[in-house]
RNA sequence: GGGUAGGUGCCGGAGCGGCCAAUCGGAGCAGACUGUAAAUCUGCCGGGCGUACGCCCUACGGAGGUUCAAAUCCUCCCCUGCCCA
């Protein structure tokens, strides 16, 4: 793509800006282009994570698809891994205290982050840095000292601080300074421009602040906005159980983003592909083909194809995958070319126990070969590349070894 | 240290001697419907017993105790919030 300069400041703001929610201050970012270009050197975009999510999803990479634009323009991505203040725990958007972790789950945890990122950032032009090693340096005094820079009126006008603080929630000392620690690490990387999300602005502001007190520029805030999980409702995150992974298989990324309901697909496409969706498509099309798509970013064009029919094949049609999960019997399990169908269900895993094997069963989930098996007592007629099916889409191939 | 409110199933949260494997909501699973794994409606939702509207085992912070019978009462212990010091 485009090199540095090699476009106008307004095209250049324009790939930029697009998805954005907040620029912070306004038009900042302008400014910073301008100086770029001045002063002929690539900008620093600073892009902090906790590393506590080793499981990466579409939300996940809104604020990295946009770094990726950065660098794709010639600039230079800062990736900054808050390993000291995962140690602290970030109070942001949860109500309880985060858990402390130690200095091995962090790093294990980074490293899988690390990992997953390069699915979306090149890492040939990004500078990973760790915050430890400002951070971890700093002596008492120095801390006392940062700790001066700010009041508590100011932390607290942070949401959930205030919320917590209303509610009379325990709030930890250390909490307080989280905003500020990782506000200094603007500070020591002396980044033009912090990238988050609309919901880690404040610790931005922080950033900037400390900053200009200590005689830099300032630098710019772009948020970007959050997005929605499956559900439609609350944001995108693993422990709600609404996330689309960037690792997960083809076909589960396919139907869950079909799962979607049909008001995000604009927002969706917006944030997470580079070109707007074709115009005038039906709900149906245009979310199939943002489906398709996604599948395509993260698996490949084949993958992506080859999902789409799958889901077609499932859903639409009913009919069985082509690559239903095998399982090998147990000898015994099959006398007489019959089985038991809750040892079935129990042994493929399909159903966790028995109890709940004759619930399916009860609840008419359960078929072999096509037939609907009613009666959890049955024995039914089973061979070699035998299907079971439980409700619409879990599948097993029966493999019976020859006796 | 003192006072006070609590610790219940995946989560939230009822129950406060038998009718409690435990109301209800959420999550999850299943059925119907649908372009969809969405929405909606309905059902299920600790485990085991191969033939059961039946039996058994675990379960309401932990350990004992009272009672024919305890998540529910008593004792001690552990943990948490809030208030006071």
């Amino acid at each position: 793509m485009a090199g540095l300069h090699s476009i106008t400041i307004d095209e250049e703001l324009a790939i930029l800006r697009r998805g954005v929610a907040h620029e912070i201050p306004k038009d900042s970012l302008r400014e910073k282009l301008e100086l770029s270009r001045r002063e002929k050197r690539p900008m620093r975009i600073k892009f902090g994570v906790d590393p506590s999510a080793p499981d990466l999803h579409l939300g996940h990479t809104v604020p990295l698809r946009k770094l990726r634009q950065f660098q794709e323009l010639g600039h230079t991505v800062i990736f900054l891994i808050g390993d000291f203040t995962a140690r602290i725990g970030d109070p942001t958007g949860v109500s309880v205290t985060r858990p402390q972790l130690n200095e091995a789950q962090v790093k294990a945890y980074a490293q899988t982050y690390l990992d997953q990122v390069w699915r979306v950032l090149d890492q040939a032009k990004t500078e990973v840095r760790y915050n430890s090693e400002w951070a971890g340096k700093m002596t008492f005094a120095d801390v006392i000292r940062l700790a001066g820079k700010y009041t508590v009126a100011q932390i607290l006008e942070r949401d959930d601080f205030a919320k917590r603080y209303g509610e009379k929630k325990p709030i930890g000392v250390h909490e307080f300074l989280y905003p500020l620690v990782q506000g200094y690490d603007s500070v020591a990387l002396r980044d033009d421009i912090e990238m988050c999300s609309t919901d880690q602005i404040f610790n931005c502001h922080v950033g900037r602040v400390l900053q200009q007190d200590a005689g830099m520029p300032g630098q710019s805030i772009l948020a970007m906005p959050l997005i929605e999980g499956t559900d439609g409702v609350a944001k995108m995150s693993k422990s709600k159980g609404n996330a689309i992974g960037i690792t997960e298989k083809p076909e589960d990324m396919y139907g869950k983003v079909l799962s979607l309901p049909d008001v995000l697909i604009e927002k969706f496409a917006l944030l997470l592909l580079d070109e707007p969706l074709p115009a005038g498509l039906t709900p149906r099309d245009a979310k199939h083909a943002l489906a398709k798509a996604l599948v395509t970013a993260y698996h490949g064009a084949a993958a992506a194809e080859a999902a789409a029919t799958g889901f077609d094949k499932v859903f639409v049609k009913h009919q069985v995958p082509d690559d239903a999960p095998e399982f090998r019997l147990a000898p015994g399990l099959v006398k007489d070319g019959r089985a038991w169908v809750v040892r079935l269900l129990t042994e493929t895993g399909l159903a966790p126990s028995k109890n709940e094997a004759n619930r399916l069963v009860d609840q008419r989930a359960v078929e072999v070969d096509g037939t609907l098996v009613t009666d959890p007592k049955s024995d039914v007629p089973v061979h070699d590349g035998s299907i079971l099916k439980v409700g619409k889409r879990r599948f097993a191939r029966l493999r019976v070894p020859e006796d």
